[in-house]
DNA sequence: TGAAGTAATGTTAACGTTAACATTAAGTTG
DNA sequence: CAACTTAATGTTAACGTTAACATTACTTCA
């Protein structure tokens, strides 16, 4: 493996001007540079990466901090890690994951996600490199969708084709998004002077059956024309359940899902959805931090990620 | 930042026995190990990577190359990426993708995945780190799954229940693992004196469309009490196709699906499908890699998966 | 008791790069 | 064309660690 040794001799110059050629190559005289350039050329030279880490006191490396409970075979959240390294990636930065707060590796920066209320504070005390986190905090930068706006496009986007009895599957969860989506839900009603009835609110767990089971009973209890469902997947419930009760789809009822992570493709009819830019939030989360590893003195910065209405088969106009 | 230097220097020893006390304790007495472990505690130290590194050449940091076409966000591939870096990352190795051959970056080791035919000769050739390929190759290690067995234990299992016109949904593709799963299919009868009949065997690209309408033929053409179907996703559509005819599943027609990444667990009726060990067979791919990183010496190894039955409740015995 | 062996620790140099400062070469100006 | 400025290149040391060899301190046993 040729050194910048190696190239300095064969080229015939000092190995401060093979760095420069490879650094601020605006600094080298042009002849100097070819020169230098083609005796790289010819003996393979690759930098050696270490070497240069060492004496800058960079990595190139970034931590993935994530919650050991978290279940990182989530299509949601695999498709975000797939962002993450791609962007990472593309810019020669590794990376891998960690869950824990101490940990015998440097690195250059942090990306988090999944943090339980309140450790967010940890990230400014712990940590002592840039980090952008997936949500949000006071303390370091953050990259989050607005789940108020999904959802209150997506009702509506229901609203404007004609429905007034709205029903809603809200998840049960604690994460905020959950909250978020009722709350776009709310706003939506309101906006458009439709009362918020609660006996159209179900709360469901995250499963198909769910979704199945609480929209069977709604079809049965109320007179609901739609159903804006927290997920797609609770939305195949849904559409099960319709089908059962030989309701069509969108024609005799209407189903509006929330993701558009996979099932909203796969689905029969394929879903209306509201779909969130996991991978681009992946893309950026890396984006960010790099730009605060290669400036420091960046501001602090909040990046807050506008979900899209993916109109498709699951919901039409209400014909009475 | 404490450096093995500022521990020395505390604990008053040389340099080169804070080195010794953390990669071979055991030829440092054990007073002195103590009293350097406790400097190293007060002090916070942690070593620098980038340093040993340098000095040991090796960069603790592996390379995932696969194609530039390959699409990163089917479940699949994103669940084999989970399991390899959730093995990496715990032996504190980082990683990055790439899909070029020629890359500025040094790396202690390379996953290689999706190659195209005849491209794998390539890991010999240019690589000159140890590699770990997921297919098939006489070059280096691998390890894959047998499909062959996969498809022959779906449609034996099928067989067993009584079945004897058993359609088959062939992918299209020119991937291995598509003839293999058609293999196994004709294995399967062969072995249990079931003859082979064209007419039962449909080719279909990878769509729930197409598993859709291609079982809808079937039915409709052939008196097949049950289909084995190449994925999970065409398994859908296979569901689909029956319900659509009246059918109840698996009373009235049974479906196998293979794959068991995720979609065999939403449907309803859940499918009895073959499940590929991927997030496994990610943390092998990785195990062997950091295996032959650590001991070049090792013997070429191979590995073979067995995909496995899971039996849910899309097949049925036949009750003629 | 002291020679020989072994256990424990230390010294020096090296890994491949860049930063800071030093020098030399090449222009520019009056 | 001397004095001064700027462009181009070079020298030296440093980054934090480990490897190879060197030394010193303890044991053991004839």
């Amino acid at each position: 493996m040729a050194t910048m040794k190696d190239v300095s001799r064969v080229a015939g110059v000092s190995i401060i001007t093979v760095s420069r050629v490879i650094n601020t190559p605006e600094k080298v005289k042009e002849s100097t540079r070819i020169k230098v350039q083609e005796v790289m050329d010819q003996l393979g030279f690759q930098p050696n990466h270490n070497a240069k880490a060492l004496v800058t006191n960079k990595t190139r490396t970034v931590h993935l901090l994530y919650p050991k409970i978290s279940d990182t075979s989530d299509p949601f959240f695999m498709k975000l890690i797939a962002g993450v390294s791609k962007e990472l990636s593309e810019n020669y930065y590794s990376f891998l994951f960690r869950s824990d707060w101490d940990f015998p590796y440097k690195c250059d920066g942090v990306i988090a996600m999944g943090l339980e209320t309140g450790e967010d504070i940890l990230l400014k005390e712990k940590l002592n490199v840039p980090c952008v986190l997936f949500g949000k905090t006071d303390y370091v930068d953050w990259v989050n969708v607005d789940d108020v706006l999904g959802a209150y496009k997506m009702v509506t986007y229901i609203l404007k084709m004609g429905h007034k009895e709205v029903g809603m599957l809200v998840l049960n969860d604690k994460e905020p998004f959950a909250k978020e989506r009722l709350e776009g839900y709310f706003q939506a009603l309101k906006n458009h002077d439709v009362e918020i009835n609660p006996k159209l609110i179900r709360y469901v767990t995250f499963s198909e059956k769910d979704g199945y089971e609480k929209t069977l009973e709604l079809l049965n209890e109320t007179n609901i024309t739609a159903v804006f469902c927290s997920t797609d997947l609770l939305a195949l419930g849904a559409i099960r359940a319709a089908r059962e009760l030989n309701k069509r789809i969108p024609e005799d009822f209407s189903i509006g899902g929330y993701d558009g992570v996979w099932l909203d493709q796969i689905s029969d009819p394929q879903l209306t959805t509201i779909k969130t830019p996991v991978f681009e939030i992946g893309k950026a989360l890396a984006r960010k931090l790099i730009e605060k590893i290669e400036n420091p003195n960046k501001q602090k910065e909040k990046v807050l990620y506008e979900p899209e209405l993916i109109i498709r088969k699951s919901i039409c106009k209400l014909n009475k």
